[in-house]
Order: structure tokens, then C-alpha cells, then sequence
DNA sequence: ATGGTTGGTATCCAA
């Protein structure tokens, strides 16, 4: 069972590869972050033709999330739930139930700056997840949420971070929002198998060999409830989009499961 | 303190 998270940064531009990496690696889940595309144009065929039913919602330009999966779930929704949910909400978030386990994929507001009111909205959006959890999960049912949480939880996730004390991606504000998640019952499964420091999901195009320097961030995370940790045999960081002839931002944050994930707990 | 690159849409915004 391999279940895997990837900010894309466009759908179409990253098809091919997406595609490539889906047949090499059979994962069976992937959940997409930033396709930048509308419901109307997004590619769903392409991966329908490799085995894997396509649950996706998106926007022109910005944001959009999708879930590529070889199991059928039984019910898919779009946004956080509460009924606040703008048409960017839902387009940053998929919940969808399989069989043996929910699975939520989210893309978190990236903030732009401290002062700005986006980034109050990236603190809500936490308060609002962690509502959702409360009111919608248990730590003891079997959960996975993935995806681009836009923030590095501790000092060895980010290259420089006495430098980055007042990034949206780094305040103390909202890696307390982060930890809040933990605190109601999830494991961050990427640190529950690897200790090490500079080991990062996202690495800025801006900064030359940004990868060979080691500087990048630890923003993408897999998050489990404590059945599905019990499950998990391996977390690792596939590096191979950013060495692509095309290269991408961010990496394949990847798990493997026990073949029959969380039937034990069931 | 600022720059650097990429993608989608237009000649600028977001990351």
C-alpha cells in the first residue's frame, strides 16, 4: 500500500511526469496540491487510462487539489466542512473515505506576509481544520491527512531559521497552529522514521542549486492517527521531480503501509 | 535589504 503527496504547481505542466512517476512506483494514492486548473480542462483521461479514478477541484490560475486513486472511495467532499467555505476553501481541500481509512488532502493557505490578512486566514484555516477533526474524527480511527501544510514545523526543517523567524512559512504562530493538529492525535509519520535535519519537500526555484546546498524547507507532511501509524512501514522523500528536465519546486512525500491498511483496527 | 525562477495569464500575480 503506497500513498503519496505532491504540490504539483500546475497539473498540465506536470503531467507527464506525474504520469511517469504513477507506472514506476504504482503508488495507489497520490493526493495533488496547486493543479492551477479549472474542473473543465483538468486532464482526468491521462490518468484514468493508468488505472486511477480522479477527484479533483480547482480554479484558473491559482490553488486547485486532487485526489488520483486506484480504490474506489465511498464518498468524496470539497472544503473544510463548517459552511464557511469559500470557492478557494474548497478548492484547498478533498475528504474523501475509503474502505479501511478517511483520507483528507489539504493545500494551507500560504499567507504571503505576516501582516498581511492572508496570513490571519492561514491561522484560521488551521482553527478551522482542527474544528473539523474535533467535531468530524477520532485519534483512534483510522485518518491520513496529506499534503502542503505551508509550514516547517521545527528548526532542523528549515534551512535558515533564525533568518526565517518571521516567514509565513516559519512564525511561532503558526507552527503552534501545526502542532495543535498533533496535539489532538496525529503523528507526523516523515519524522516518526527519520531523525536527521535538512531533510526538506520544497526547495525554492529562485535559489541556485538550491538542492545540492541544502536549502529548502520541510512544508509537506503525512499526518496519521495512531491505527494508521501502527500500519506504516516507511516515510521517505522521493527527490526525483526536482532533478527532472523539467524540475519542480517540491518533491514526492511518500509512505508505504501494510498491504491491508488499518483492517486490523477496523 | 534584496534578488533569484517558474506557471498561468497577460504583459502582472503568486509562490
Amino acid at each position: 500500500m503506497f500513498i503519496a503527496t505532491f504540490n504539483a504547481n500546475s497539473i498540465r505542466a506536470r503531467k507527464d511526469i506525474i504520469q511517469k512517476w504513477l507506472n514506476k512506483t504504482g503508488c495507489n494514492i497520490l493526493c495533488i496540491q496547486e493543479t492551477k486548473v479549472q474542473d473543465k480542462d483538468f486532464p482526468s483521461k491521462d490518468f484514468q487510462e493508468l488505472g486511477y479514478n480522479c477527484y479533483y477541484k480547482g480554479q484558473k490560475s491559482y490553488n486547485g487539489v486532487a485526489i488520483l486513486s486506484k480504490e474506489e472511495p465511498n464518498q468524496v467532499s470539497y472544503g473544510i466542512g463548517d459552511g464557511k467555505d469559500s470557492e478557494e476553501d474548497q478548492a484547498r481541500i478533498i475528504r474523501a473515505s475509503f474502505k479501511d481509512f478517511e483520507l483528507i488532502n489539504v493545500y494551507v493557505p500560504q499567507g504571503r506576509e505576516i501582516d498581511h490578512p492572508n496570513f490571519k486566514k492561514k491561522l484560521e484555516w488551521f482553527r478551522r481544520l482542527l474544528d473539523h477533526l474535533k467535531n468530524h474524527h477520532s485519534p483512534s480511527q483510522p485518518l491520513l491527512i496529506l499534503g502542503d501544510f505551508n509550514v516547517a514545523p521545527e528548526e532542523r526543517d528549515v534551512y535558515a531559521p533564525e533568518k526565517k523567524k518571521n516567514h509565513v512559512c516559519f512564525h511561532e504562530s503558526v507552527r503552534k497552529e501545526f502542532f495543535s493538529l498533533l496535539d489532538w492525535g496525529l503523528f507526523d509519520l516523515f519524522r516518526h522514521f527519520n531523525k536527521e535535519e535538512k531533510q526538506y519537500t520544497f526547495f525554492d526555484y529562485r535559489i541556485p542549486k538550491s538542492v545540492e546546498r541544502r536549502l529548502g524547507w520541510r512544508i509537506d507532511h503525512i499526518l496519521v492517527t495512531s491505527p494508521v501509524l501502527s500500519q506504516a512501514k516507511n516515510c521517505y522523500i522521493d527527490l526525483e521531480p526536482r532533478t527532472w528536465p523539467k524540475p519542480s519546486d517540491h518533491t514526492f512525500l511518500c509512505a508505504e503501509f501494510e498491504p491491508k491498511l488499518c483492517t486490523s483496527n477496523a
